[in-house]
DNA sequence: CGCGTCCTTGAACCGCGTCAAGCCAGGTGG
DNA sequence: CCACCTGGCTTGACGCGGTTCAAGGACGCG
């Protein structure tokens, strides 16, 4: 009973923000909000729109992605259960970037103004939020050095472990817990389908992956593809054997 | 007289945090600091260090670079006075990259213990850090999409606008206000310098900056510049012609 | 003046983007 | 229930862009 869990965005034991999400909590500290229902597949907001404030996943799978030229996109962060997304400056501005269900997703949004008051009465608050943000900028960094100096093969292996990392793999199979697309894997890499298919193919032949065309992948041989990568510094991906 | 700033870091214009790196306002609220000083190609913190405190420039250039494979380096980015870096979560975090000053620069060091004071104290302080996150977050998702989709040409031409922008141009011949080498510029776009030399060649043939072997770089066509990448959505590089 | 460092240029190789064709699974309608 | 269609996946061939290797040049410094 009563049992401490560690916040999955700070890690601290009493943090606020993995508590957002639930109904209950928000309402308990006041905060206005709104709950909307997404299909997979939908968009939640668009590059170009007002940011009027913060969304957090109460259920749900979602890509945040940014527009790139000849109509490629780029996918930037990934987020799931009880994550915040969609955060940005609470000026005028306007998103850089794009959000879409990858499930079916229960979101809860939060306005500029009741989250600049909480901000205002609650520096704990803030300050993790602030950590929050540490972290995602932490990611990012980590991430740019991986997609500039990676060849394909790496980076879509990176990419799967990402996958896993943030959604999980499903306890009876051991698929991830969410099914991309080819393009979507290339969208990671920035890499083209057709790459991203050979060297799929290329690590099922290596006992890396089992796959199958539509369906979902599973990663036979984690270790083995944290191997191709370890050069880079990839200790964030880093896990005991299954 | 009593002209009113705004702050490079939120365009807030009462914003604290541009006056942080001025010893004066540092004083006045009473945060402890220590100045230090490094002279150029000096590190500043290196990665896997332990994360101390947070810095601003009071005067200087700095880049953050993050190791990769095979000795190669990631610029990922670079900033100059009044300036906040190396900014980590304030737990037992170690340094995900390090920092080297590209000139001789005085930083500000302030220790978590008395950012967290700060930050319970005084949540506008918070708030505008949050602020500051948010837009560094921000420029590093476009910088994701720029790594993975631009090719080495488009890559230079925006590494060339990027330090046009952080550290601006000497008013009498146009230079670059920094030198930075060709081994930084591929650095900053993950290609090998023989390729950056070769771009640049190109560009000089073109007229689009004039330059000499080892001292300043100077973008003769900034709009022909932009007119490369600008499939790629790059607004915040938008300019007047000189 | 000689040495070290950085820059430039050339040539060869190969990773990967591009184009094209074919495959496979699921959905739809007859 | 099967025929067809559609959209995603796979595979092959080809060529370009960029890495790699190698040699030489320019510049700054002791």
């Amino acid at each position: 009973m009563n049992k401490k869990v560690s916040c999955r965005e700070c890690n601290n034991e009493d943090c606020l923000i993995k508590r957002h999400c639930t109904p209950d909590y928000l309402a308990k500290i006041g905060l206005k909000r709104v709950q909307i229902e997404h299909q997979a597949k939908d968009s939640i907001f668009r590059e170009g729109g007002y940011v009027g404030g913060i969304y957090f996943i109460q259920h749900g799978k979602v890509k945040i992605i940014a527009h790139g030229g000849d109509d490629r996109e780029q996918i930037v962060r990934m987020a799931t259960d009880g994550q915040i997304f969609g955060h940005r400056g609470l000026g005028d501005d306007l998103y850089t970037v794009s959000a879409f269900a990858l499930s079916d997703t229960v979101v809860c949004f939060i306005d500029n103004d009741t989250m600049y008051d909480a901000y205002m009465h609650n520096p704990k608050l803030t300050y993790q939020m602030l950590e929050f943000y540490s972290l995602e900028l932490q990611k990012a960094e980590v991430r740019m050095k991986y997609l500039a100096q990676m060849n394909v093969r790496e980076k879509v292996a990176e990419a799967l472990l990402l996958i896993r990392d943030v959604f999980g793999t499903h306890p009876a199979d051991g698929t991830l817990n969410v099914c991309l697309s080819r393009q979507e894997i290339a969208d990671m890499t920035g890499a083209m389908v057709e790459q991203v298919s050979r060297e799929l193919g290329e690590f099922q032949k290596e006992n890396l992956i089992a796959k199958t065309g539509r369906s979902g992948i599973v990663i036979t041989n984690v270790n083995g593809m944290l191997e191709l990568i370890k050069k880079y510094g990839t200790e964030q991906y880093a896990t005991q054997p299954n």
